[in-house]
DNA sequence: ATAAAATGTGAGTGAGTACTCACTTGAAAA
DNA sequence: TTTTCAAGTGAGTACTCACTCACATTTTAT
């Protein structure tokens, strides 16, 4: 029917179980563009309803603030943005051996975190811009990752140090340069750099090497 | 006679040739802390000039519109964050050989953006919040970067790729790596996790040693 | 068919908003 | 001493903000 699919997909982390009437789609369309564009702060409700093409009431409607409505957006963007570590099979996946090799699994992952990013840069934008300004979503955030990513990501390290593949150094510090390597491409890539003409494959690869490289186990 | 003297620091780069009145100070002072916390568009003049003990009328003397009051602010610490490259004696200084190795050259480069980064936070966090609004802001920081900044890295990347010392990859992308392996590490420990227990001295080490290790040239 | 509930509307409201301006102050220049 | 002028003031201005509410329309339950 329409093209909001991708806000549907990104909705599914919700709660509200797909009860999205037409109106309130476009009402989150039109935030997520232009709290990315301009900011949380400096969009008001009466540029939000007009570019949904919905009277101003119809948006306190659905949420009652309008910090309800950023929040309406950021949680699910937060939680797609961790979804794989949510999936159950996931730690299966990795612990049945599916990933020889921890490069094999920071492929797998960096394949999928791509696709994400692409697919929903903007509300990524507005996770990311208000972060910084709103303790709920910084609460979230942190609850997310001890609660469902630290673990297993944790123990994947710890299975690939104990195969002699990866560095004995503390896993958190495996973590962050992972997570760092991956996100400072995306971020030169989707947000700094976006207009500069990336080789995206050939990025990856060297990328990725240089991550392996750079935590690859030294023979004693 | 007060402790307002990092902030002066940081205003020598503002063009403005050093004369501050206290008041000015005052509200600059307190512009910073404001926009850093809750953000440039969700922060008041009126607000500014309560915190500053300054008539708001005050601040529109000395800045014509907020956006100036803004830039007052965000052009001196962009033109800091990049003041290594900046400074004459530093191109010389490395290819003088005053750095034998791409590490000695790291090393340096982290001790001094340490430094920075620790100094003058919160004016960090107001330009890297407000970059992604303000078009200003994003052309000031692309035009240092390709005038004063590029070149001289390019050309430190090249020098040390053509000893031998580093792999033979683009050198933007030594670049990217090495500035997102550094900026990554001050982000997650300023940033993202600053109340963590950080032993700085040794995640430098194990953070440098991976940025070697993933540059460094394999032999053939 | 009818009641009831959910969804949508837009003029209205009071609390700010960035910015102005006529005026005061204090210190240096004449 | 008198003049000049930058620095500082705060009430005032036109306007925008998030949010409300009485009412209209559509959807669902009975």
């Amino acid at each position: 029917m329409n093209e909001e699919q991708w806000l549907e997909e990104l909705l599914k982390f919700s709660g509200e179980d797909g009860k999205f009437s037409e109106k309130q789609l476009k009402i989150l369309e039109a935030a997520i563009e232009m709290f990315a564009e301009k900011g949380y702060a400096a969009t008001s409700t009466s540029e939000i309803a007009k570019r949904a093409g919905v009277a101003e009431g119809t948006i306190f409607r659905h949420y009652k603030t309008k910090k309800d409505l950023l929040l309406a957006i950021v949680t699910p963007t937060l939680l797609q943005s961790v979804a794989p570590f949510l999936a159950k099979e996931f730690a299966k996946e990795v612990f049945e051996h599916q990933y020889e090799h921890y490069e094999d699994f920071v492929r797998a992952l960096w394949k999928n975190r791509y696709a994400f990013v692409k697919k929903y840069l903007p509300a990524i934008r507005v996770f990311w811009q208000e972060i910084a300004f709103h303790d709920e979503i910084q609460k979230q955030l942190k609850t997310v990752f001890t609660l469902h990513v630290y673990d297993k990501f944790a123990n994947i390290v710890r299975h690939f140090q104990e195969k002699g593949e990866i560095e004995d150094i503390p896993v958190e510090t495996v973590i962050r340069l992972t997570v760092t390597t991956i996100a400072g491409f995306f971020a030169t890539r989707f947000i700094i750099m976006p207009d500069y003409v990336w080789d995206d494959e050939a990025e990856m690869e060297r990328t990725i090497q240089f991550l392996m490289n750079g935590l690859r186990k030294k023979d004693a």
